[in-house]
This record gives structure tokens, sequence and C-alpha cells, in this order.
DNA sequence: GTAGGTACACTGGTCTGACCAGTAGCCTGC
DNA sequence: GCAGGCTACTGGTCAGACCAGTGTACCTAC
């Protein structure tokens, strides 16, 4: 016979609970609102402090949002990757986790998306394809910041036409978060025109391979742009981390 | 010009922005202890219950852990993956994500863990392999609880050789999200013998493309077993979504 | 000297009650 | 009909209190 470790049961884990049980359930829809602090605590039998810190809890999980004044009450959320987001983005950062393992990560989940939505792409997605780059295009001439934003615009659609949020919040975290490594030596880029035509043409080949629907294709173009544009900034040691996902 | 909208910031918004600022740039590192509560109101110059606000969505983000009674004060925790779980749990349950989607995101991370494992593989690495396959082989007869553990060990295996982190992390917590959603149906799984000998055999083809370093051809195994063990839980339509992962 | 017990200072968890700034909706007065 | 203010609420914050529990330092008995 073998006893469970115990653990006390704090009185908001218990409010946490129960609330979080109606939402998930359905019997609290989005939209739909929570009663008054003052109310739920006459509810629940506890202080305003205690459901207070419950309703932090549920609102630093994106279920909730309240506002002071609103005598409608806390709201509920619907599900949103924001929560997503924010623990993988905190895990990404955290030790162990190198410009090395990010960018591995980086080249495995852009190529995925790149070989789906070559393969799952309908004559809109190839439209919307086409704008985007041709707002690149226009973005060389115009800045590096517009040129970078039309860039974001372009993977956005890219994750989009793969039709799986997992794969799009992944790679929005490890994006940003090899963005901010290395950002201050992104400063320093010299000769920024010509970086920006080279990642043009990329893009116009990557679009190339997408519209053939050659999945293959184009996701190998998608990690070969990667670890072009990067690999400079990663130790030398660790490249062999990186090599075995560019070979066909 | 152009202004900004602008949102009130808490009082507890600061001060979880400021632990998390020391956590992140490693001023504070797991294991360490922040001052107690009734400390850290006076450094932030707040009541105690805006403390404990702060402290309660710390705590939510599994940063920290506090315990009543002890004189050391909460203690900052290593990054989990607890809170990374949680979130792609709740986004799973409240369907915008689909077994589907869990099930494409798998297959591209573990397919993408193989092919690393194929590729980085050492001699020691093979020899974990081949204990890690013998102890399945005897979980056959032993029962399926342990042949549970033991296939989850292999899989752990891979998954370190693939010496990335997030990789690692995001596996397990796809894995565990898609065993919840379908635990109820495995459950009435008939025959689980001949099921535990089919994934046995799965798993030594595997690590054959592994000590062959076929990088492809071992992604493209643990891709395919997936499926198969898998693909019956997601409805028809959507399951052209995981065929384009299988070409070779 | 050491093993064991005990007292104490302090921890976090909870409650109460209070005040404030802000909101929504009603309710005037025009 | 509508602009403006009034009011009854909301959530955010603070102060102070009590409790059960913990770790440590001390103190005792051997």
């Amino acid at each position: 016979m073998r006893f469970e470790t115990v653990a006390p049961v704090r009185a908001y884990e218990r409010v946490v609970e129960q609330i979080e049980q109606a939402v998930v359930s359905g019997a609290l829809k989005p939209g739909e609102r929570l009663p008054s602090e003052r109310e739920l605590m006459t509810q629940f039998g506890v202080g305003r402090s205690t459901v207070r810190e419950a309703l932090r809890v549920l609102q630093a999980a994106e279920m909730i949002r309240s506002r002071p004044g609103d005598p409608r009450g806390p709201e509920v959320l619907a599900a949103s990757p924001v929560a997503l987001h924010r623990s993988m983005h905190r895990l990404a950062r955290a030790d162990h986790v190198g410009l090395a393992e990010l960018l591995q990560f980086r080249m495995i989940l852009d190529g995925s998306a790149h070989l789906l939505a070559a393969e799952l792409r309908t004559d809109e997605d190839l439209t919307g394809l086409d704008t985007a780059l041709e707002s690149m295009r226009e973005g060389v001439s115009r800045g590096y910041a517009d040129f970078s934003r039309a860039d974001v615009a372009f993977h956005e659609v890219i994750a989009r036409i793969s039709r799986n949020p997992l794969l799009v919040v992944s790679e929005e975290v490890v994006r940003g978060v090899v963005l901010e490594l290395i950002e201050d030596k992104l400063e320093h880029a010299s000769n920024r025109t010509s970086l920006m035509r080279t990642w043009l043409a990329h893009h116009a080949e990557v679009l190339d391979a997408i519209r053939a629907a050659d999945g293959a294709g184009s996701a190998h173009l998608a990690k070969q742009a990667l670890y072009d544009n990067y690999a400079d900034y990663v130790p030398a040691g660790q490249r062999p981390l990186l090599t075995p996902l560019l070979r066909p």
C-alpha cells in the first residue's frame, strides 16, 4: 500500500478551479461576465483578497479580463494563443537555449511551415503571397523598417497558409527571441540595401516553389535562407548542429 | 504625429515586471530566494496585497514558489515546461487546436528529432537506445504500464541525442496533450499485446535507421509510426493535413 | 560532546474594513 | 432630444490583524 503526497490546497486555488471548470465546460462562454468581486466573495465564502488572487491567476492565464468601474463585472475571454506565446517565450529565453538551438528549431518550424504551405495553398493564398512580396519589393526603396515589416508579413502569410496555430505561435516566438539575441549585431550591419535585395530574391524563389506545389523544395529554400542569414552569428563549433537539416 | 493608446499600469504589474526582469536577466538564479512579502512591500513601496498579487502571477507562470513558514522567502524556480503544457492544454480543450494540429506538430517535432538523432548520435547513444529497446521488449510481457514507460524512455533518449532543449520540451508537451485528449479512447483499445508488438517492431526499425545514420529514413519512419498509431482518431476530413509530412 | 526537544521569530494565507479613481447608466434641466 | 451632472457601483490599493505552520538557534538531558 502506497500513499500519495498531500499538498495543502489554498483557498484561492479552489476558487480558480471552480471558475476554470465553469469556463472550460462551457457553462461560461466568452463575452459573458463573472459576478463582481464582492459578489464572488459571498458566493465562495472567502475574503476579497482571496477572490482577487484567484482572479489574478485567471487573468494571467488570459481567461478573464477585469476593468475597474465596469458594473458588469470581469469578462470571460475566448481562448487565445497569447498565454502560449508568453510561456514559450519564457522558456526560449531561459538558460541552456543558445542561438544555435533557437536557429535549429526555427529551421525546423519554418521548413515545415513552408512544406505545408506549398502542399496546401489555394489560389487566394498565392495572390496573398504575391501582394506580400510586392510590398517587400517596395520596401527595398522605402527603407529597412518598411522592408522588415513586409518581411514579417510575408512569413505570417506563409504561417497562416500552413493552418496550424501551434506552428504559427512557435515560429513567432522563436523568431522574436532570435532577433532579440542578435539585434545589437544587426544594428551594425553594413550595406543593408544589398542585404535586402538578397532576401527579396530568396523570397521570390520560395514563392515560385510554393506556386509549383514543391513542398520539399520550398522547405529546403527556407532553411537554406535562414542558415545563410544567421549562421555567421553562431559559433563555428555549433554549426554542425544546423547542417543536417539542410540535406535534401 | 500619431499618439499611442495608453493603458493604465497597475502597481502589481510593475512589481511583476521588475522581478521577472531580474529572473530573465540572470540577476536572480534558480534556487535563490526573494525577500519576504513584508520586505518586498517596503522595497517596492506598495501594500502587501499588491505584492501578493504580483507573486501570485509569477507563481502561476511557474517562475517562483512560496511556502508558508519558510524564513528564506519565495524560491526562484528553474524554467519549466509546466506553464507551456498548461497553456497548450487549455488551447487544445478550447477547440482552437484540434487533434489534427497537435498530431501535425508532433510529427514535425518527432521527425526532426529523429533526423537529428540519426546524424548526431555517438556510439554511447546507440548503446543507450539498445538498452531502451531491450526494456521495451521486456515490457511486452510485463504489461502495458511497463511497456508504456519504456516507450517514453526510448523517446526521451532520442530527444536527448538531438541535443535541443526546445525540441525536447515541445515534444514532451505535445505528446502529453495528445495523450490526454485521447486517453479515454485508448482505455478501450482491444488487443493491446498485438499493439505493443507492432510498436516494438516500429522502434526496432527506427533504431536500425539511426544506427545507419540515415536521417531522412528514421525521420520518415517516426512520422509514419505516429500517423499509423493516431490517424484513426483524427476526423477523416482533416487527415490530408498530415499526409504531406509523410512524403519522402 | 551530542542527540533531542523546545521556544521563538518569522513566514505565507486569509480576513476585515477602508479609501480612491474610474465607469455606466440614469436622471435631470434645458 | 440631448448635454451635463449625479449616483451607485466597479476594481485597485492600503492598513492592520490573526492564524497555522516552519526553520533555526538555543537549551536541556544524557
